[in-house]
DNA sequence: TAAAAATACTCCATAGGTATTTTAT
DNA sequence: ATAAAATACCTATGGAGTATTTTTA
């Protein structure tokens, strides 16, 4: 029953303004006759007549007044749903859901909140912060947009873009700073968050040991935890550099770069393959560049290959 | 930049709800290609992803959400508009606008008003009492949908249909009561309402007399007034049957019937003969027949010819 | 490989144009 | 007689169908 058309409408709400068919049928860029016929068609499936058809008067009935007013309120939403979508079109806007992991979002998000704030005054920003196999999982589900991980990430719906490199470095006891700094592969002692963070399987990585290697009686829940029990010398750990002001400020520890193959990850963003606002992340992307450059220390800027912009 | 169609919006809240083409194009009784098309169409006019295609999921963008958000607030107010015609279209409804003669208003409005309301529930009367002349002017411009008046009612634009006759009475101090009632013709000193009332006219009519028969310079500006005329002694006068009870009983005269031709008047309804809703009108002016009927003295109901109901 | 959306094409309904008639003043 | 709306008729756009291809998991 509610079949008339939005045109039909903007037709009549035309005619109840300027009373005269001639008239209304210029405003729409229309002939008479098809305004006629439109009107007619929109009496029609009202069931009544919408005007009073005077020899040189066209006026609202009284059905037709209550009507009008309707329409018309329904026309102005019709117009700012339009609006809506072209405001929209220009910059980035809307809720926006991004996951980073443990080992990078107190070091990074402080700066890059603000940031991201000022690029898209718009956006309703939502962060979440879990390991990086928590993420995947709701990012596939739908219920993250991106998030922010170390690359890389085995899943192939998901479509990543590398954003910095930066070294581990080695932390240990203050009392023992003095002495050389081992390889990464001769390291003993070796204190490591928790099973799932992704930190944990890198740092086993590089000194190719199995993961039974590591003191798993002390495994840390977070960084901070990790550094102070390095400080009261239950061992040594590796830090990735971003987090080495704020975790080892108050902490009896020393902290040293490795030489000759110097351990490292790369965070990327990464985010579903069909997610179809491929250009908005990537400008999200270059944001987050941005804020690693200028508040994490030893990030290394990463640039998107050519080709991505697509 | 707003030319979207609400069937395509109709398409897109089935898409969304359902996230499935394939579905949501059964709940839209179209195919599955048809659903594609006008999804796209949808997408390439608000220049914005509304879905991510998945491979087995189509899910809302961030903005398709708050675009769908909006969406369905439009389309139940769309809605609510059909849903506001079909119910209109059952029963009179909304605005009437009805004007009354002064000489008719007092008697007839107390009976006539409720019985509209119990017969017209959705009804928003709004009542006018003035001379004829005016009255014409208002329904003329629109300003009145019917009017209650003397007939006939010279002016071709206009449509009527006979409500009731009724007789005059002759009113005359109750000290001449016992008097031989004389007849019409042969009145002396006969008081009138002031220039512009049809009842002036009328009684004027009937007595064959000119204009300047009566003392115009005791004219009453209501028939209370006139009635109280007669009372003190100042002449003599006639009023319709209907205004006699109401009148008659605060005042020191008698009322008497005219034998031999006895003068009296129609009162009709009338409307612009543009006016769509003859079939309404029609049935307010049953209401008014019912109402006159049960609570005017003496009036006479009138159907209307056959053939009106057009 | 299978499921689902996009594309290609064809057809038909209908919106809109022009010419004309009807209507009402 | 004139101004204006309705009607008639024609055209063309575009919505919707079927068949098919493309895509992705």
């Amino acid at each position: 029953m509610t079949n008339f058309t939005l045109k039909q409408l903007r037709y009549f709400e035309a005619l109840a303004e300027q009373q005269h068919f001639g008239r209304a049928a210029e405003v729409c860029a229309i002939s008479q006759p098809a305004l006629s016929v439109q009107i007619k068609e929109l009496e029609q499936q009202t069931g009544k007549a919408l005007f009073e058809r005077g020899a040189r008067q066209v006026r609202l009935t009284a059905f037709g007044e209550d009507f009008a007013s309707r329409v018309r309120i329904l026309l102005r939403q019709a117009d700012d749903l339009g609006a809506f979508a072209a405001a929209s079109r220009e910059r980035l806007a809307g809720r926006f859901r991004l996951g980073v992991i443990p080992t990078v979002a107190p070091y990074l998000l402080p700066g890059l909140v603000p940031q991201l704030s000022a690029h898209f005054p718009d956006i309703e920003l939502r962060l979440r912060e879990s390991q990086t196999a928590r993420l995947v999982e709701e990012l596939l589900q739908g219920r993250l947009d991106a998030a922010l991980v170390a690359l890389p990430v085995e899943e192939t719906s998901l479509t990543e873009t590398p954003l910095f490199a930066e070294d581990f470095v080695l932390v240990r006891p203050r009392a023992e700073g003095a002495h050389p700094v081992p390889h990464i592969t001769e390291l003993r002692n070796m204190l490591l968050l928790e099973e799932g963070h992704c930190l944990r399987d890198q740092a086993l990585s590089f000194c190719n040991r199995p993961a039974g290697f590591a003191r798993d009686d002390l495994d840390g829940s977070s960084l901070s935890t990790l550094v102070q029990m390095v400080g009261a010398g239950l061992g040594v750990t590796v830090l990735p550099e971003m987090a080495v002001p704020l975790e080892t400020r108050m902490a009896d520890v020393t902290c040293s770069a490795f030489r000759g193959s110097v351990p490292g990850r790369t965070i990327g963003m990464v985010w579903r393959r069909t997610n179809p606002m491929t250009q908005e992340l990537l400008q999200v992307a270059q944001v987050v560049r941005e804020a690693a450059r200028t508040t994490c220390n030893g990030a290394r800027v990463l640039h998107s290959r050519s080709g991505e912009t697509l």
